[in-house]
RNA sequence: GGCCCCAUCGUCUAGGUAGGUCUAGGACACCGGGUUUUCAACCCGGCGACAGGGGUUCAAAUCCCCUUGGGGCUACCA
């Protein structure tokens, strides 16, 4: 069995993509078959020059790893349609000697026009086959006038197109409703979608193949084509499976994070746009025209000014799951379970499983919701699940990535950060709660909520500077001992532990939210705490109110 | 407009091919309670669905038809 995924290269691998990546690979691996990594780069105003190596970065990093195509080579390459042109050429002129496949010379704007008038007469447009097609001479005569030369496949209209779609069975397909003779080599030379991926599955002996439901309108015209091309030759087995559409509306599409970032900004009114468009690298203008919607700066720009505002953004794109601190683990059970599973009542799943488990007809046929919310908490079962070592592995991923000052940090510091987040949702969370440890003492940054709910109630500042003074005796400084006096403190004093543990945590962080409070405090160390603790009663202790 | 696909809790889904064991199961979310040094996690409990209408049948979530709703395609994009 060869299965394979044929991406076009118009930017980073999405969630949609990936699936299909997922499935194809899974079902290959279940087999012990072939995964084949195709690019389908024939669409030269839409491919991106970097984005074959962001797709193949985002495959390996989910574990997806292909037996074939770019970079590991194999027998049926090359692996780039843009190099595979002679194959395509010599079956468009098999073709056309043939009598299966006629020059056309329409522009652009005249087939607009054909188009408009069967929309006007409310039909569907349907190519107009000539009585007889061009011949050589017409062919040179056209170029020789600047017009635009293609080439059409005849589509037998004799008899119904049949699919047999391993998810959705048995669909047929009146030929004269698909659309008429469809272009397979365009005006540049290259193939379209539908030639290339005929001519290419053929030479690379795809078997199967699993994809999205938008292409099942195109099967029934590969199928006629792969009659004309490879007669008597099995095509692959089709297996169209359901959309993912976003949870946030609409499809998954990359517009929704400049639209999440727009729709931020709309309820901060007295925000500093002079300096935030600093932060995104972009003219105030730009940002301006942003804000009213009337143009949108790039990826890059967006994302800067949302960390720097600390706007979440809806991740679309693989990369962004890397980023906001996902296992990919994670997003492979997770992207498994969208519109499959196993048939029993299992959900958190190991790759393994999957594979072991995998079964193309238990697919679904409708379309899914891809639910955050969910995958928050798929992600937390991970990450207790995985072994800590690969877990630490993924983590310092996370933090190169982000560049976070928890570089700073040694390996058995992060592993200990790691084990004391014991139920945290995302590397993110294990970040922020830890970071403080990794800044300079005098950087902390006070939370003005904090500040007010903690530091300025209860004599909060009182119990503060009695353990300032408590912890400034105690030698050497141990989790076991610093409980003991915050619990002894808490006990002398009346109250819940809470009240002398939050004074301490704002203090040493400038949040409410960090790591478990003794831990904290030795992690830190006595120095930098009691620096800490003195900053702090110096910056509040006369501004506090009586 | 034409063609094609789809339809079970808010969401992902089990059950549908072989109609009765389904007063429809699980997970996430949500709500209530518990635990607690923060957040999270954790424990207990609760809410909650067969889109509507017709058939077929002793019996329909399950089979058939219609309606409605959603999605896809209708490109010299893939």
């Amino acid at each position: 069995m060869v299965t394979r995924f044929a991406p076009s290269p118009t930017g980073y691998l999405h969630v949609g993509g990936a699936r299909t990546a997922l499935f194809n690979w899974l079902w290959a691996r279940r087999s012990g078959g072939t995964f084949i990594l195709r690019i389908e780069d024939t669409d030269l105003k839409r491919n991106t020059p970097t984005a074959t190596r962001q797709v193949m970065q985002d495959l390996r990093w989910l574990g997806i790893e292909w037996d074939e195509g770019p970079e590991v080579g194999g027998p049926n390459g090359p692996y780039l349609q843009s190099e595979r042109l002679d194959y395509y050429t010599r079956y468009a002129r098999r073709l056309l000697d043939a009598g299966r496949a006629y020059y056309c010379f329409e522009t652009p704007e005249e087939l607009d026009a054909m188009r408009a008038q069967a929309e006007a007469q409310k039909k569907g447009f349907i190519y107009p086959r000539p009585p007889q097609f061009p011949s050589q001479q017409d062919v040179e005569k056209a170029r020789a006038q600047g017009k635009p030369v293609t080439i059409r496949f005849a589509l037998p209209l004799d008899k119904p197109l049949v699919v047999d779609d391993l998810i959705r069975g048995r669909i047929s397909f009146h030929p004269a409703e698909l659309g008429g003779d469809f272009i397979i080599i365009k005006s540049d030379g290259f193939p379209t979608y539908n030639f290339a991926c005929v001519v290419d599955d053929y030479h690379m002996r795809i078997t199967h193949v699993i994809r999205g439901q938008e292409h099942l309108m195109n099967t029934p015209g590969q199928k006629a084509l792969w009659e004309a091309l490879f007669p008597g030759e099995a095509t692959p087995q089709y297996a169209h499976m359901s959309v993912t559409v976003s949870d946030t509306g609409g499809k998954l599409s990359k517009r929704e994070r400049p639209q999440t970032l727009r729709a931020a900004l709309e309820t901060m009114p007295d925000i500093d746009l002079a300096k935030l468009a600093a932060v995104g690298g972009i003219p105030v203008e730009a940002l301006q025209s942003f804000l009213r919607a009337e143009s949108t700066p790039d990826i890059p720009a967006i994302e800067a000014m949302a960390a720097h505002l600390d706007v979440h953004l809806p991740e679309i794109n693989i990369v962004d799951f890397f980023r906001s601190g996902y296992l990919p683990e994670t997003m492979v059970n997770f992207l498994a379970l969208l519109g499959w599973n196993p048939g029993d009542q299992r959900e958190i799943m190991t790759v393994e499983e999957l594979i072991r488990s995998f079964d193309p007809t238990r697919l679904t046929k409708s379309n899914s919701l891809f639910d955050r919310k969910k995958l928050l908490a798929f992600n937390t079962e991970h990450l207790r699940m995985e072994p800590p070592e690969r877990v630490l592995a993924h983590f310092q991923a996370y933090l190169r990535e982000a560049e976070s000052p928890l570089l700073r940090a040694d390996d058995p510091t992060r592993a200990r950060i790691l084990k004391l987040c014991e139920g945290a949702r995302t590397f993110a969370d294990v970040e922020r709660k830890s970071i403080f440890v990794f800044i300079a003492d005098d950087q902390v940054v006070f939370e003005e909520k904090a500040v007010q709910k903690v530091l300025f109630k209860d004599r909060a500042l009182e119990i503060l500077r009695q353990v300032r003074e408590k912890l400034a005796g105690m030698d050497p400084l141990t989790e076991q001992g610093i409980e003991e006096m915050l619990r002894g403190l808490a006990e002398q004093r009346q109250v819940g532990l809470g009240k002398v543990a939050q004074p301490l945590r704002v203090a040493l962080c400038g949040t409410t939210i960090s790591l478990p409070i003794f831990d904290s405090v030795s992690l830190l160390g006595k120095e930098r705490t009691l620096r800490r603790i003195d900053l702090t009663l110096r910056k509040f202790e006369a501004a506090a109110p009586a």
